[in-house]
DNA sequence: TATATCTCGGCTGAACCGATCGGCATTCGA
DNA sequence: TCGAATGCCGATCGGTTCAGCCGAGATATA
C-alpha cells in the first residue's frame, strides 16, 4: 500500500499537469479541487519543490507550477520521494541498499531471488510511466 | 517494503521446505537456525498454522510440519496473510477492496490506472512462485 | 503599507511494528 | 503417574511512523 501522502502527491501533480501550461496553482485551489487537507498539502509541495519537481511563487498571486514537462516526471521518482524505497526488501533497493542483517549470502538467498523479480516488474511500470502518459491514458477511454 | 514479521514467516516455512519429508521442526531449532527470536517465531507459526499452511504437535517431541506439498503454497498467501494486501490502493485489493474515499470515478482515474499496471506484475510473481520453485530457484545455482 | 500567499518547525493522537512475558494446555518419557 | 518439554494464547511494551494541525515568519504584489 502505498501511503495516502503519496496519493496525494500523485493528485496534486496530476491536477499541476493538467492546468493551462504555465498557470500557476495555489496550495488552495489544489487543496479544494483534490480534496487534500490544506496544510498537510502544504508540506507535500514543499518536498516536490526541493525536490526539483515544481516551483513557487509567493505573495499575491503566488502558487505552484511544474519545474520540468509532464512527460519528464515518473511516479517512481514522486514515490520514492514521498514513500522511500519502493525495493520490497532492503537488499534490493536503489536508493537504500542496506544488507539484511541475518542474510549469509545474498546470492543464494531465496527470499531476495524471488523479490528481484517484483522489483524489476515494478521499476519496468513506475520509472517509465510519466505523468504526460498517465494524463494521456486518461483522457483517452483505454482499449487494451 | 515487506515486514519483518513476513521475512521470518518465509524463511520459516522454507526451513520446513528444506527439512527431511514428514521430518517436523521444533520451533526452538528454527529459531535457532534462522536467527529468529522465538517467541516472535511462535506468534507466527500459530498464525501460519491457523491459516491452514502448517499444523503442529505438542508437548515432547512436538513441533511443525508442511500441511501442504511445497509446491502448492505460494509467497503471494503467505505475505497477503501477514502483512495484508499486495495492492499499492486499496480500491486493487483482492482481499480487502476498499474504494478510494475521494475518488468520484475509479474508471478514469490516472493514479488507479498505472497502479493497476503495477499490482498485475506484481501479481504475476507472486501468485505464480510456490516454496517449491524457491528452493529449487535457490539450490541450483542460477543462470539465467 | 496591507494583505494574501508560501515557508518552516514543532506538535499531537492514533496506529503499527517488533518483540517480550507469563501462564495455560498437551504430550511423552522415566 | 509425575514432571519436563513443547506448543498455545493473551497482554503488554517501547519505539516509530502516519496523517494532520498550529502558529509564527518571510515575501511578493496591489
Amino acid at each position: 500500500m502505498i501511503s495516502q501522502k503519496a496519493k496525494y502527491a500523485l493528485r496534486a501533480l496530476l491536477a499541476l499537469c493538467k492546468a493551462p501550461p504555465e498557470a500557476s496553482l495555489m496550495i488552495a485551489e489544489i487543496s479544494k479541487s483534490q480534496a487534500i487537507p490544506k496544510k498537510f498539502l502544504e508540506q507535500i509541495l514543499l518536498e516536490l519543490k526541493r525536490a526539483g519537481i515544481v516551483m513557487s511563487r509567493r505573495g499575491r498571486l503566488g502558487g505552484y507550477v511544474l519545474l520540468r514537462p509532464a512527460d519528464k516526471i515518473t511516479f517512481g521518482e514522486v514515490l520514492r520521494l514521498i514513500d522511500g524505497p519502493i525495493a520490497p526488501l532492503p537488499c534490493l533497493s536503489k536508493i537504500a541498499y542496506r544488507r539484511c542483517a541475518d542474510c549469509q549470502d545474498e546470492a543464494s538467498c531465496e527470499i531476495r531471488h524471488v523479490f528481484a523479480g517484483v522489483v524489476k516488474a515494478q521499476r519496468e511500470v513506475l520509472d517509465h510511466t510519466s505523468f504526460a502518459d498517465a494524463v494521456r491514458a486518461g483522457r483517452v477511454p483505454d482499449l487494451s
